[in-house]
DNA sequence: AAGCCTCAAATCGGATCCAATACAAGCCCT
DNA sequence: AGGGCTTGTATTGGATCCGATTTGAGGCTT
């Protein structure tokens, strides 16, 4: 994996590049890639105040970098700025949630269909192991870091220069929402469609079926969509 | 029109809409919509060398500003920036632009569908009159402005968070190189289809048949895809 | 008692200053 | 004479300082 320097890949979710952001010239970066990682991680969830100070001090750096973070997660839609006032994790309402998805349902299968061919048998072993342990994750965060590192393994194959920046930075603005979801959702039984669907998925992809990959792909995105509509509460507050 | 506080619309290209961007705190936002215009524009070509110094003076501010709206139009991918090196206006070659309209073949009629039950009488009227006068466009800077706004104004209906900011930054950094192509196609008959997609996208709105719409969006984008193809000396050099 | 206004502290944006890096020209060596 | 290395200059990145704006608290008025 380890993709891309417009501002957001790995297996786990962000940095440009894992240790490029070293040197002179990127304390900027490194300081977004830290604080995109504890906002997806869920240490900062949506309304939180992000004051400029507070991160310079804990990131060991001065606030030129820390604004320059806030930019660059701003562009990705993770933070909310507003001059002169302060900067918050962004929060969506089921709306805004809900458009998020329409977007991925249209654009994933179209990265998915530009790796169809050039994934390797290795990497669809991977994916097949990959589904199966899914099934027995033992809890939320276990489950969706495999679930994460099936799709990313999906799309890893296929040189972009924006599609994929773009579906990583979809999944990161919806991640807090998809663990509320999973948490909410586990124990029902439209989970076990989830699954039937990697399956799927897998078994389309070693046929080398791009068009069936594009479909279960489309239809797995969109019922997750449905599912998040029938739970609003998850977007109070 | 004016749409958007993440960083691109307006009917010409730009602008956080219109003239937020005059009091404190907003001049990296206000040589960002500057900048961004002149790149759309043309004033600055693929490849351009964009130095710090020389913008601060130009737009009469200084270097801090500069830096952010050179930040704000590197996450919109109009410009490329490497550290301690400098930035560039980025150049797109003939892969990446296709990837760019295959993205646009797949979300331009996602949101035109949620556009098509919400444009008026009077928008439609209006789409038709610009349908009318694109044909008799007399040069190829009036007919982009006549077909950006047309398409716009089939965007403009419906509220959206993010899709229609994808879409608009789709378009500013493909803008360069649909001029050049429609210089070089303009004679041809392949020109002819576009008013007929447009006057078929008219009829489709008129009708609220939302599927034929997207059909016809989508036959549009992927022709010209298909174009670029046959003329890749636009990307020589 | 509730709402509005005033005032002050906290925080953000912008300008300037200094350090680090990259690019280019010139020199030396082979 | 050509290529590689070194040094110098131009340009960028980062830190600090200062001015502008917001927001919260407290008191006053109605």
């Amino acid at each position: 994996m380890t993709i891309d320097p417009t501002g957001a890949t790995d297996a786990h979710a962000a940095s440009s590049t894992p240790d490029t952001n070293l040197g002179h010239g990127a304390a900027g970066a490194r300081v977004a890639d830290r604080l995109r990682e504890a906002i997806i991680d869920g240490a900062f969830p949506p309304g939180t105040r992000i004051r400029q100070e507070d991160i310079a001090s804990q990131y060991a750096a001065s606030r030129a970098p820390v604004r320059e973070a806030l930019r660059i997660l701003e562009s990705e839609g993770l933070i909310t700025r507003v001059a002169n006032a302060g900067a918050w994790v962004s929060r969506l309402n089921l709306a805004e949630c809900e458009e998020l998805y329409r977007v991925r349902e249209r654009l994933e299968p179209l990265l998915l269909s530009m790796n169809v061919p050039l994934l390797t048998d290795v990497d669809i072993t991977n994916l097949s192991d990959l589904a199966h342990q899914m099934e027995r994750a033992a809890d939320v965060e276990e489950f969706l870091a495999l679930d994460r590192t099936f799709h990313m393994t999906t799309y890893a194959a296929a040189e972009t220069t924006m599609l994929r920046t773009t579906v990583v930075r979809l999944w990161n603005r919806t991640h807090h929402y998809r663990r509320a979801f999973t948490g909410a959702v586990r124990a029902d039984d439209e989970d076990t469609a989830v699954h039937l669907d990697h399956h799927m998925l897998v078994a389309a992809i070693r046929r080398r079926d791009t068009d069936e990959a594009e479909e279960v792909l489309h239809r797995h995105i969109r019922r997750t969509r449905m599912g998040l509509e029938r739970h609003p509460e998850i977007f109070e507050n």
